[in-house]
DNA sequence: CCGCTGTAGTTGATACATCCACTATAACCA
DNA sequence: TGGTTATAGTGGATGTATCAACTACAGCGG
């Protein structure tokens, strides 16, 4: 099963060429860099979620409340509201449903699309809101954001762009 | 609950300055970039993950397989698996528990320790990660590392490290 | 040898993400 | 107008993270 034994393990890379498979490893620092990226985000987002929780929000619900408070009448459709997020379907409308359990959000259904629902942000969820945010944008701030010179923020800007490009649409 | 009528949203942040606490926005590029940030690290998992499920195996369980197959006896013990990838201890157990009951993986106590586990690479796991690699490696290059100039990769490989510094332990 | 503290790992509860199959309405077009 | 296709959303099943509370063993100091 070895691929080699100078450069063992399954982060290494194979790549199609033609109908021959070729082994095209990761070099150490590619391989470093993809290692310390997934534990990275991973640890970041995770950190984000303890750090939240004593406001009863999960980073899911404040992304969702964010996006509704950035509208103009705190409210959007369901799927517009997937859309924007990035989210499918099935995520976006779990999500609701257990946040309007929680009184965070509402849902009505829309005048001019019967299969549609508004969703809107309730007297609850701005509160909640509200309360979390100084927290929550502290701690981006503090282990992102700011632990980031100008220039790779600006590099991180660019490089995030070319891979959403190249990431196919599902 | 409007923070500023040219700047909304909760994305925005709050830095505590001593007691004070004192708004300290993101800027429009921060924004964009925190966003699109965790837009493209969540897109990007996700399609690694669906592109290896025809496989049968998940990211995590390929994770896991990988790590092992890094090792010279093909045998770690849990938690130094843990520790090694990052994870807690409940999360590598609940995964490890899992990929048991498929015989991905098996455990043994461990002769020295009696509290510990040694986890070993079954045959069926080391056929399939054997079977996944090069579909996965291949997905990892295309849509992230080929993606990329040198120049982006080591800025990446920078700021990556910057905030795994800065983050804290747990 | 006893008790204390730390370490290894489990378990159950809850939340989250995905998949797939499903209902219902809208839009289109012949 | 009636049939087809696309869109909006649901619901259940499975796998995945996290938390807190738990058992059990190890190592240490008296």
């Amino acid at each position: 099963m070895d691929m080699s034994t100078t450069n063992r393990g399954y982060i290494n890379l194979f790549c199609h060429t033609g109908n021959m498979v070729q082994p095209r490893w990761l070099d150490d620092d590619e391989k470093r860099v993809w290692k310390d990226f997934t534990l990275m985000q991973f640890q970041l987002f995770a950190l984000i979620g303890r750090e939240l929780s004593d406001t009863g929000l999960s980073f899911q619900d404040y992304i969702v409340l964010a996006e509704l408070s950035d509208r103009p009448d705190y409210q959007a459709r369901l799927t517009d509201l997937g859309r924007q997020l990035g989210w499918e379907k099935s995520r976006i409308s779990h999500q609701v449903t257990r946040m309007e359990q929680r009184n965070l959000v509402a849902k009505v259904k829309c005048p001019n699309d019967q299969r549609s629902y508004l969703i809107t942000l309730t007297k609850t969820g701005r509160t909640a809101i509200q309360a979390a945010a100084p927290q929550h944008v502290d701690t981006v701030r503090r282990y992102f954001i700011d632990v980031l010179t100008p220039k790779q923020l600006q590099v991180l800007g660019q490089l995030t762009g070319a891979v959403l490009e190249t990431l196919p649409d599902p």
